[in-house]
RNA sequence: GGGCGGUUAGCUCAGUUGGUAGAGCGCCUCGCUUACACCGAGGAUGUCGGGAGUUCGAGCCUCUCACCGCCCA
């Protein structure tokens, strides 16, 4: 073996052999009977790159193939990427703006496709291999991708799933368009889905009030330039609240009779306003409905209707409704009887558009607003309110207001006409299966996440304005109606049925929201819609791995998905993992500047390191923090497990063919062995219920602790002595005890624990031995520890008992000394003489003696009731011990004193459990026995 | 405003039927012993956010308050 271990030469070696061996391919033949276990891969952005929530996400994945590999199934890690359509028609657009080239408009749409599936084929490696440098045991020759293969256009298998879900959803009735409002992206110039929408918190800073005065007493008049500086700034973020005259009055603003005052955030959906709302129950307000205003600066009259939306405690009581612009106003709109007119103000790119029928009659200056982007003409609009005379009041307040995820800018509510998809039934399933526990979903609080969401769901809006997707199956006729096929030549067909032979079609020119595909990603992936034998092998897939932020986006539509199509539930369980953070808990962000590359991390420490990391932080329900330095602990683990191998082979601890656990004589290596089987128990446990920190602990604490500590410490005496049968077991059991480390170790640690069992193969003579990955997952050997595993673990309290007085006492650790028990039994002096090597070695003993009573001036330590004395004349620190002796008298009189308290209660012996207040017993029995042993010392030291 | 989660050693966090608190990192002291200084040995540090309740017994269960975070309106 190499002197140190090099993970990166280590890894390049082993991924390439994986490789070679076919090991990751599901259906091997040799597992033909085994039962199937199958994970697919959240296909992430095909031209992303791997940040470290891809390395959380795809470890966990991994560890869970990996272990279930082990364990003999038939393992299919379904990989693949998406094709993510806002996101890289965005950088494809935003690289043709940089290269100042044509905009995809001016090109259009089948050569700026072309551009987008260059990019793709330049990019889209990346991440794949990124993954694989991971070491994720993805079958690699099986990798989709949700726009499926170029080539092989709409008849390709990925593309006609889309089709097939569409036909599918409209056949069953639960397709329709619909025209309403959306979120709308005024940038990126598409509808967007509730989820891409995200709140962001804005707060004002501008404030001013009609009739407010300075300190010399003048009125103070309303400043547009400084409010148009703080709006430059940030656009929103501030109340306006407007006077709109009533009609038949003359407006003076000191006569409340004369006008209505409405508050808005937005003042430029004044010009599409239809309406003022005021509570039903409005005391004060609500003698005006059934009147009307006058709009101002338009000068449409307006009906005051009554709706409950207007809620009397905030603001002014009383709300303009603009139902073109805002969604409660759209229902309220609704609501209203008669319905409210809808009044659009906005282009596409949210500039005034008042060019219409419903301007005809407005003022010249404020048609003249047409083409003013809207946060210019929100500066505008106040201006010209103020100018007449109608701005009461401005005032800065927090708000939330909804940006595009992608885009960033704030999304403007929209009226268009798009595709939707009525998922109530569908949530219906999705529920039932749930609740019916054949979804589990872990850790189980998500799971009323899951059900509030699903019980509220709102229609899912399908169609975006993009290029880059699945293009919509819909063709339109002459009449504006549409027919819904699977490709060109069913759409001819069923529009020839429909309008006429011959009649002109056009296809809807939009295509799908990239989640529409991604929902089929379990069974799309396996070959549906056709009937193949990986979709009867592999679906429904085991677990699905992510992020809970992708719950409603991915998880619940998958879900839905498959109930539309009629098939099982996709997956038996979910795991939903956190979000990793930084080591302050931020989420990691190119502009905080706070990401932590994971391909820097493995090309500093190695994958295994950052795997292991990550596996280690993966509580359940909590977002995994992660430092710089976090990682560098586990890179230290490795070595340590390959230097324990180094030693091992130095030692010629060589596996043993047909080794038998059962036959073990030496209690270290019983002890050894039981410990082994417990810890194996605990990975189980934690791999099985997704506690994959357990997991990983339980392994690395045996690993480190158990056998590199105690293990190999105390084995090295009879590793390097005489008793050749003795030698010879342990030289067994050590190698016995790293292969099931390795083993156990290898779904966190794949590379280095492959790179160990090859070594162990070659020094067993085996190099034809077989890859680890494909090994089969060592099972608990069932040897009892019984005594032999109290006396090792009294051996290991002796040692550390000694160490620590000899530290206290300030013993140079040059210093042997002898070691005299007082009063150890048959079996403790049986032990311990056996054991002398070890405690020569490990505590600095030069000989072992029996005797009545404990020596003059010496140290005493007790373990498990025998007295331990090292007699140190000369050497000893008389003060120091007595000190040492009166601090641990203090303690265990404490201790006394407050079990006996318990004890003396009745109500606690008659209520506890029997071996509550037997151990409770024992306690106090055992700390007062201590107690006169080291009043017994301290009367000897004087 | 509603919901969820968090508050445990200097830092990051474990703690799964309630039985007198643990790990890693950091810190301090020491280092004879060639598997490993990416190491070994020893050590210090916590009224488990505040308060109340249930219980023989509460980090754990209930209520309440405070602060922090996330999601939704």
């Amino acid at each position: 073996m190499e002197k140190t271990y090099d993970p990166y030469a280590i890894e390049l070696r082993i991924n390439a052999a994986w490789e070679a061996s076919g090991a990751f391919r599901a259906g091997a033949p040799g597992r033909a009977g085994a039962a199937p276990f199958t994970i697919v891969i959240p296909p992430p952005n095909v031209t992303g790159s791997l940040h470290m929530g891809h390395a959380l996400n795809n470890t966990l994945q991994d560890i869970l193939c990996r272990y279930w590999r082990m364990k003999g199934c038939d393992v299919l890690w379904q990989p693949g990427t998406d094709h993510a359509g806002i996101a890289t028609q965005m950088v494809v657009e935003r690289q043709m703006a940089e290269r100042q080239e044509p905009d995809r408009h001016q090109i259009g749409r089948e050569a700026f496709l072309e551009k987008v599936w260059a990019w793709k084929a330049q990019s889209g490696g990346t991440i794949i291999n990124q993954l694989k440098r991971l070491g994720a045991s993805c079958d690699w020759s099986r990798e989709r991708f949700t726009m499926g293969n170029r080539a092989d256009g709409e008849t390709g298998q990925m593309q006609r799933a889309v089709l097939q879900f569409f036909v599918t959803l409209h056949e069953k009735g639960l397709l329709y368009k619909d025209k309403r409002l959306v979120n709308w992206d005024p940038k990126l110039l598409t509808a967007i889905s509730d989820l891409e929408v995200e709140q962001r918190e804005v707060k004002g800073s501008f404030a001013w009030k009609r009739g407010e005065t300075d300190k010399e007493g003048n009125l103070k008049p309303f400043d547009a330039a400084a409010l148009a500086k703080v709006l430059d700034r940030e656009p929103g973020g501030h109340l306006y609240y407007f006077d709109y005259p009533l009609q038949g009055a003359t407006y003076d603003a000191d006569d409340p009779a004369t006008f209505i005052t409405v508050a808005t955030t937005r003042p430029e959906t004044l010009l599409g306003d239809t309406g003022v709302a005021v509570h039903p129950e409005n005391e004060k307000l609500g003698h005006l409905i059934g009147k009307n205003v006058v709009l101002p600066l338009v000068g449409r009259v307006i009906p005051i209707i009554g709706d409950e939306y207007a809620d009397p405690e905030k603001g002014t009581g009383a709300v303009k409704i603009t139902p073109a612009h805002d969604f409660n106003d759209f229902e309220v709109g609704r609501r209203a009887d008669p319905p409210l007119a809808m009044v659009n103000v906005f282009t596409r790119e949210a500039r005034l558009d008042l060019g219409g029928a419903d301007f005809a009659g407005a003022p010249k200056a404020t048609r003249a607003l047409t083409g003013l982007d809207r946060f210019t003409a929100r500066k505008e609009i106040v201006a010209m309110m103020a100018a007449e005379g109608l701005l009461r009041r401005v005032e800065p307040s927090v708000q939330q207001v909804p940006h595009g995820d992608r885009s960033g800018v704030p999304i403007e509510p929209w009226l268009t006409e798009q595709w939707y998809v009525n998922v109530k039934p569908l949530a219906e399933q999705a529920m039932a299966w749930v609740r019916a526990g054949r979804t589990k979903i872990h850790p189980a609080n998500r799971e009323a996440d899951f059900f509030r969401w699903m019980e509220n769901i709102e229609p899912w809006c399908i169609s975006r304005q993009l290029w880059w997707g699945h293009q919509i199956p819909a063709w339109y006729g002459p009449d504006g109606d549409y027919v819904i096929a699977r490709d060109e030549a069913e759409a001819r067909s069923r529009a020839d049925a429909k309008w006429g032979p011959g009649a002109a079609i056009t296809r809807d020119p939009d295509v799908l929201d990239t989640w529409f595909s991604s929902a089929l990603w379990p069974f799309s992936t396996l070959g549906w819609p056709d009937e193949t034998a990986e979709l009867d092998r592999y679906y429904p897939t085991s677990v699905l791995v992510t992020g809970f932020d992708i719950l409603f986006f991915w998880v619940a539509r998958m879900m839905m998905a498959s109930a539309a199509c009629d098939l099982a539930p996709p997956f038996h369980t979910v795991y939903l993992h956190g979000l990793v953070r930084d080591e302050k808990g931020r989420k990691m962000s190119k502009s905080v500047g706070n990401v932590i590359d994971p391909l820097v991390v493995i090309d500093a420490l190695g994958a295994d390191a950052l795997r292991f990391t990550l596996a280690s932080l993966a509580a359940q329900g909590r977002d995994p923090k992660l430092g710089v330095r976090t990682a560098e602990g586990y890179r230290n683990f490795c070595t340590k497990l390959w230097n324990a191998s180094r030693f091992a082979e130095m030692n010629a601890c060589r596996r043993v063919a047909g080794f038998d656990p059962q036959s073990v004589t030496l209690p270290l290596n019983i002890w050894a062995i039981s410990e082994m089987d417990r810890t194996l128990g605990e990975v189980v446990a934690g791999i099985e219920g997704y506690r994959f920190n357990e997991a990983a602990l339980a392994a690395y604490r045996f690993t480190w602790n158990t056998f590199c500590d105690w293990y190999l410490e105390l084995a090295k005496p009879v590793l390097t002595g005489t008793d050749a049968a003795a030698k010879a077991e342990t030289q067994a059991v050590t190698a016995f005890l790293l292969d099931r480390i390795v083993a156990m170790l290898h779904p966190f640690m794949p590379y280095i624990t492959e790179e160990l069992w090859a070594a162990y193969a070659a020094g067993a003579g085996q190099p034809e031995a077989g890859l680890l990955c494909v090994e089969p997952w060592p099972e608990p050997t069932g040897l009892a520890g019984g005594a032999a595993a109290a006396e090792i673990g009294f051996l290991v309290d002796l040692i550390t008992e000694i160490r620590s007085a000899r530290a206290e006492m300030n013993v140079p650790p040059g210093t042997l000394a002898p070691l005299v028990i007082v009063g150890g039994g048959d079996r403790v002096t049986t032990l311990l003489s056996a054991s002398l090597d070890a405690l020569k070695r490990l505590a600095r003993v030069s000989e072992l003696r029996f005797a009545a009573a404990p020596p003059e001036s010496s140290v005493q330590v007790v373990v498990a009731g025998t007295v331990a004395c090292i007699p140190l004349a000369g050497v000893i620190d008389f003060a120091a011990e007595k000190k040492r002796l009166a601090v641990e008298r203090e303690k265990l009189a404490k201790d006394v004193d407050a079990t006996r308290r318990k004890l003396d209660n009745p109500d606690f012996v008659a209520r506890a459990p029997e071996e509550v207040v037997e151990e409770n017993r024992e306690r106090v029995a055992e700390a007062e026995g201590r107690i006169a042993r080291i009043d017994e010392a301290l009367r000897r030291l004087g």
